[in-house]
DNA sequence: CCTACCGATCGGTAGG
DNA sequence: CCTACCGATCGGTAGG
């Protein structure tokens, strides 16, 4: 194993992660479909060839980047070993961190509603995200009713339902104008208006 | 003034509205960047030149079905001259209408997260949508409150802007999976949260 | 990783 | 409203 071939395999792979951070950018900044492999592949400082190398097509390319935004998000935030209340904090606290991030918060939010289309490429992985983040938010709130702690009258499982729907609207209009609204700031008054005081 | 002359014009007025039909249908579909005028010309009936003698531009296309949608919904429910818990609960029925016709929903979902991108076409249009928008439903929670109807310890204006939210996020997931979710069910339930029994 | 190329498609214009 | 065209750009491949 000489040091040349290790250097090798260590320039590839940064060289892998630059065009994931630059792909993202770009999903994020016009779409998948609006996006071009040329102008990726320049802000990486290839030629888009060069970036087929790495990734075989655009759609795998996409899928990589939606794979590692998931591996990267469920590894710093691992929010799958907390329940009831203290997960639904923990997700508040995470909207407040995307806020510093916006490059992030486009990317789900303009890929999300292009995957709508049921031929995107990416449709499949959305689908089963929601349905992933609905029912975990649903957890949470059955994890507050069984302490005691959910306002009376409150289904859990809508209440799921809305907390996700209510931190995507809220990213859409923070992204139009990120002045005008504190996303995690208005998670955790509507938190406030459903969980009973801690006494 | 000829009959031929007259439905000369009647015709005109027909074929352009029928490009505003498929452009709403095409935007919704793909987005504004995505969409080609051949496309939206060809399920005309024309072609793409034929189209850009009645819109000069793709821009003007897209200022042209989001203006022309505006008129139709604002002539079709006027909202404007209800108040308090009478608007809020128009737009639920708003909202379960619009489950009915699901091109008009994708065209907003779409085109409001494509329109994120300040350089984009639409992006002052979305702007100025969402801050009446919120107003609007932030007097309708004034209006609740002081009726005395509003639950005690909720912010009118925070209200307003989570319930905006929460009806464009219930949108992105009952456009990705349209048997899991009824709208104006969820919008519903959380109003009942929000507002007090009149008795 | 590169240059060079493929066929396809784009928005818009010329000219009628 | 049409045909015909413009320059630009697209994803992907050939061949090295």
């Amino acid at each position: 194993m000489s040091d040349v071939l290790v250097r090798g395999y260590a320039n590839g792979r940064a060289r892998r992660q630059l065009i994931l951070d630059e792909a993202t950018a770009m999903f994020g900044e016009v779409g998948y479909r609006a996006a071009s492999l040329r102008e990726i592949a320049t802000r990486v400082g290839i030629s888009h060839p060069g970036l087929l190398h790495h990734f075989p097509a655009k759609q795998a390319l996409l899928l990589a980047v939606l794979e590692h935004r998931d591996e990267i998000d469920s590894e710093q935030f691992g929010l799958d070993h907390l329940q009831g209340i203290e997960l639904l904090g923990h997700i508040v606290d995470l909207v407040a961190f995307n806020a510093t991030r916006p490059g992030i918060v486009e990317l789900y939010c303009v890929l999300s509603a292009e995957a709508t289309a049921p031929d995107h490429p990416a449709h499949a992985f959305f689908v089963q995200r929601y349905a992933r983040s609905v029912e975990s938010c649903a957890g949470g709130f059955r994890g507050a009713q069984a302490a005691g702690r959910l306002r009376p009258g409150i289904d859990p499982d809508a209440a799921g339902r809305a907390f996700v729907a209510l931190m995507d609207g809220l990213q859409v209009q923070w992204l139009l104008d990120r002045d005008s609204l504190d996303m995690a700031a208005v998670l955790r008054a509507t938190l406030a208006a459903l969980i009973v005081t801690d006494d």
